[in-house]
DNA sequence: GCAATCTCTAGTAAAGTGGTAGAGATTGGG
DNA sequence: CCCAATCTCTACCACTTTACTAGAGATTGC
C-alpha cells in the first residue's frame, strides 16, 4: 500500500516539465540532475510516459521531453497508474470469497477517496502550490 | 499501490473472528477453510495480529484465536498496518528531493482521505452491514 | 559527417511475496 | 498421567517485482 520510486520519478520528472512551462524540450540528463534520478532509469521511465500519451519528444542535438498536453490536463493519478500499473485495492470480487463478503464496498469508498485526491491534483496545481510556498519563503527571509 | 494477499487474508480472518461473535475461540483451520486461506500461510498471520495485541489464543484441544478487544474497536487500518507495516506513500521529506517540493502535502490528502476510509471502518461496522446485505437478499430470495 | 540526444533490448542483484515443512510447546479429556 | 488436538516457532523456497545498469542503434541539428 505505497508508491514505488519509480512512480515518485515519474511525479518528479513531469512536475519538473510543468514547472519548465515552455514547449521547448527537456533534455533527460537536465532532469535526471535537477531531480536527482538515476537517468538510465529515468529514460525507461519518460518512455513509458510518452507511451502513454501524456509526453512528447524530439532526438538529436537540441532534443530532449515536453508536456505532450497543458499541465492543468494531466493529473497525479494519470502518472501513477501509467507507471505503476492500474490502482486495484482487491482483486474484486476475490475470487475465493463468499458472495455477501462485505469488502468490496468497503475497497470502493477507498478507491473513490483516493481518487478525490490524486484524480484531482492537476501538475498545474502542483506548480502552482509550489510557487506560493516558494515566494513565501522568499518573503520570509527578506523581513 | 494495492493491498497485499496477506493483508487482505488478515482481513478476513478478523472479520470471520467477529461474526463468530463470542468469547469461544475459532480453530485455524475452521477460519481457513470457511475463508479459503491456505491453513499454515494463515497461522503466521495470526500469529503477527496476536503479537499485535488484536487476537488472543488458546492451545491445545479446543484451542483457538479470538478477539483480544471488541470488533468496534478494531479497524481495517489496524490490521493492515500490522500486517503489511505502515501505509507509507513517500518516504517524506525524500532525501534527495529539493526542499521546496509539492509532494509532502499531496501525500499528506493522501493519506488523509485514505484514514477517512480504513481508521474510520471497525469490524462491527462490517459485520453490522454483511448482516444488512444477508437479510435483504433472504427478503429478496422470499418474494 | 559528426556529435548530441532519444530509443530499444537485455541483463541483474536484492528484496518482497506467497507460500510449505516440520518439530516443539500447551492444553483438555479420559 | 498420557494422548490427541491445537497453537508456536524456525526455517526454507520458488517465483516475481523492483530498481537499476549496459550498450548498441536511430535521429536530428549544425
Amino acid at each position: 500500500m505505497d508508491v514505488s520510486v519509480k512512480g515518485e520519478y515519474a511525479l518528479r520528472a513531469v512536475f519538473e516539465l510543468s514547472r519548465h512551462g515552455t514547449p521547448e524540450p527537456l533534455k533527460i540528463a537536465r532532469i535526471a540532475e535537477r531531480q536527482k534520478i538515476p537517468q538510465k532509469f529515468l529514460e525507461l521511465i519518460l518512455a513509458q510516459l510518452k507511451q502513454g500519451g501524456y509526453l512528447g519528444s524530439r532526438r538529436g542535438a537540441d532534443g530532449g521531453y515536453f508536456l505532450a498536453r497543458p499541465a492543468d490536463q494531466i493529473t497525479v493519478g494519470d502518472i501513477l497508474r501509467q507507471v505503476d500499473g492500474p490502482f486495484k485495492p482487491s482483486r474484486r470480487p476475490f475470487d475465493s470469497e463468499p458472495q455477501d463478503s462485505p469488502f468490496p464496498e468497503m475497497w470502493d469508498r477507498v478507491e473513490r477517496a483516493l481518487s478525490c485526491v490524486i484524480d484531482r491534483t492537476t501538475f498545474d496545481d502542483l506548480v502552482e502550490r509550489w510557487k506560493q510556498k516558494r515566494s513565501k519563503r522568499v518573503l520570509n527571509w527578506q523581513i
